[in-house]
DNA sequence: CATTTTTGCTTAAACGGTTAACCATCTTAA
DNA sequence: TTAAGATGGTTAACCGTTTAAGCAAAAATG
């Protein structure tokens, strides 16, 4: 019935009267530059196919020093944004004949590097890492060690690093200036409190739309919540922001999972979007198709995004002496109900 | 700086005057077994240690027969469900030092074969597999090369395997008994096209529901849809199902997907929940919490789900001839306002 | 004191491939 | 006729571990 041993190139090699190295060029598709004859070479790819060969890849990779095996380092797998970015990215991958091994670092530098380290043992040729914050020292290390990788979505611009990243500044930015113009002028920011550039950019594209409105600011508004403890942050950065006084008309949402926080209060505390509250949110999902308010969002290339970071790490491998790219796609701000012209 | 060459056993041997098998004794923790004097051992770790040894878990794998490794294959990544699975999954299997490699089948049996061969090639020690219909063969395949997997959420029940799946039947019924309870009694339900048993399971359960309580069954109100045409079927099979005369007022959607895409229609027709229509849904997100009329849905144990496909998988690998475990889960129908009680 | 056991460590053969180097034989060119 | 080149293969070392088997010296036993 089914076989109970794995065939082995020298199963093979034996069916094939040949030597074992032979049958290794063949199939490897190194016959005729080894001066294979053809009808042998025919033979032994029968025979190997007959048999139903499979490699041992671990055998393979040890002995030639390759894996093709990427590791992937995102924040969290059950967040939509990377769980589509994980799609992507094992897609082209898989195109050009790598394996993915992905693992979460939730947002924690250590975690992230345990994680790096029991990939590097895996012997991944490369990385495609979504940075945390306090991460840079795992970059050092990498790049002492001559390990390949390139960094998705966050980095730091300090550091020279093939990156692929969305222009979080200027997403930020159209999504205030967004707001501007439809008539809202007392805009709130809730972002997670964080050193990372992506994070401050994003206020950073905030600050410099209001400034461009000639709109206010306020302290107040802008609020920067802890990641452990955001869902009760976001609540009270919503109490805050609306305060008597100087309550906001609009809030930008600088992540999703914030957004998905901030929605769940709204909702319970039965506030209007977008008549009392317009609303703008980073991140992707169905839910802001499905909120009660089609919800206003800033969508990034998602594809783009995972395809590039493949594709420049796969050919970083074959060169790894090529010149350090740096990717920065715009997004696009999908424009819903909630935010929509203000009535006042 | 940092060190340019990798740091083998043989390096660690030569600094310590030892033979390069009593520094793999000793790093396995196989020192005591092997005799090693105390001192030595210590003495070897400490070198490792500060050499900061990290070790080739391909030769290791390679050598020993075992690379640690568990094989993930799901329907789609980008789907909240599986995402959450991996997760757990992900999570779990870390914790008995496994790492996993995962895949998705997008439903589809020769991308899921091909997948598995893939992983088989890279010596993954079993496999966790969420399967797709017609796969029955490669579960026999993986049999007849003593290859072990458990399977998740779905399952065969002619064929005997290890399983943790949800009772999709209690499910479905228990969907079907509470709209019935809370007034309707003209429940339809949309299901995928498919041979596959859960999906029949949840047929089955809500046809018994409908008996159970006398409420009348009509073929339209039963619409399968193909996966590959989900959207715009389920938006006939909405049309259907509302048509004058033998109109649903209440519909079960059996899957994550079916509902985003019903949810949507129903948004865009201006159909009224539950006041038009009521709704329970299978799978599990954020959307059905932000949805404008909060969605009732089957909550499964993903947790529990997730844990044990990794813990009898990891048992079984430590003991192969352990008898087969079937664990079925029950599900807990969330009760919220879109199967409200009806007014009439 | 001679023998057996225990202790502590080394040797060397795997694991399943890849690949540089080598060796015949047969053609071709001078 | 003969040296050089082309053709079609084989040999064996190597990748970095694990682990069974072996061996000498020290300790225990009778």
């Amino acid at each position: 019935m089914a076989q109970k041993k794995k065939v082995l190139l020298k199963d093979i090699a034996l069916k094939a009267g040949v030597s074992v190295a032979l049958v290794s060029y063949v199939l490897n598709g190194k016959g005729r530059k080894n001066r294979v004859r053809k009808e042998k070479a025919d033979s032994i790819i029968a025979i190997a196919k007959a048999m139903n060969y499979q490699p041992n890849h671990l055998a393979k990779s040890l002995r030639s020093g390759k894996s093709f095996t990427i590791g992937l380092v995102i924040a969290d797998i059950s967040n939509p944004f990377f769980a589509n970015i994980a799609r992507i990215v094992e897609n082209q991958a898989r195109l050009h004949g790598y394996t993915v091994i992905y693992g979460s670092s939730d947002e924690d530098a250590t975690k992230s590097m345990d994680l790096i380290n029991v990939l590097i043992n895996r012997r991944v040729d490369g990385f495609i890492i979504v940075s945390t914050e306090k991460s840079e020292k795992q970059l050092e290390y990498l790049r002492s060690q001559h390990i390949l990788f390139v960094l998705l979505d966050r980095y730091f611009p300090a550091i020279k690093t093939d990156v692929v990243s969305t222009n979080h500044y200027q997403a930020a930015y159209d999504s205030g200036m967004h707001l501007a113009r439809m008539g809202y002028s007392r805009i709130g920011l809730i972002a997670y409190k964080s050193q990372m550039f992506h994070m401050k950019e994003r206020v950073r594209g905030y600050r410099d739309a209001l400034r461009k409105n000639g709109l206010p600011f306020r302290k107040k508004w802008l609020q920067e919540v802890n990641f452990l403890t955001a869902k009760a942050e976001v609540e009270k950065a919503i109490d805050t922001m609306r305060s008597p006084g100087f309550a906001v008309d609009a809030v930008i949402f600088s992540t999703y999972s914030l957004a998905v926080y901030g929605l769940k209060y709204i909702n319970r505390m039965g506030i209007q979007v977008p008549e009392e509250l317009a609303i703008v949110s980073f991140g992707q999902a169905e839910v802001f198709d499905l909120y009660a308010c089609p919800v206003t969002y800033v969508m990034q290339d998602m594809d783009t995004l995972g395809k590039t970071a493949v594709d420049i790490l796969v050919s970083k491998m074959d060169n790894p002496k090529q010149k350090v790219q740096r990717v920065l796609l715009e997004a696009q701000l999908v424009k819903r109900r909630s935010s929509a012209k203000k009535i006042s």
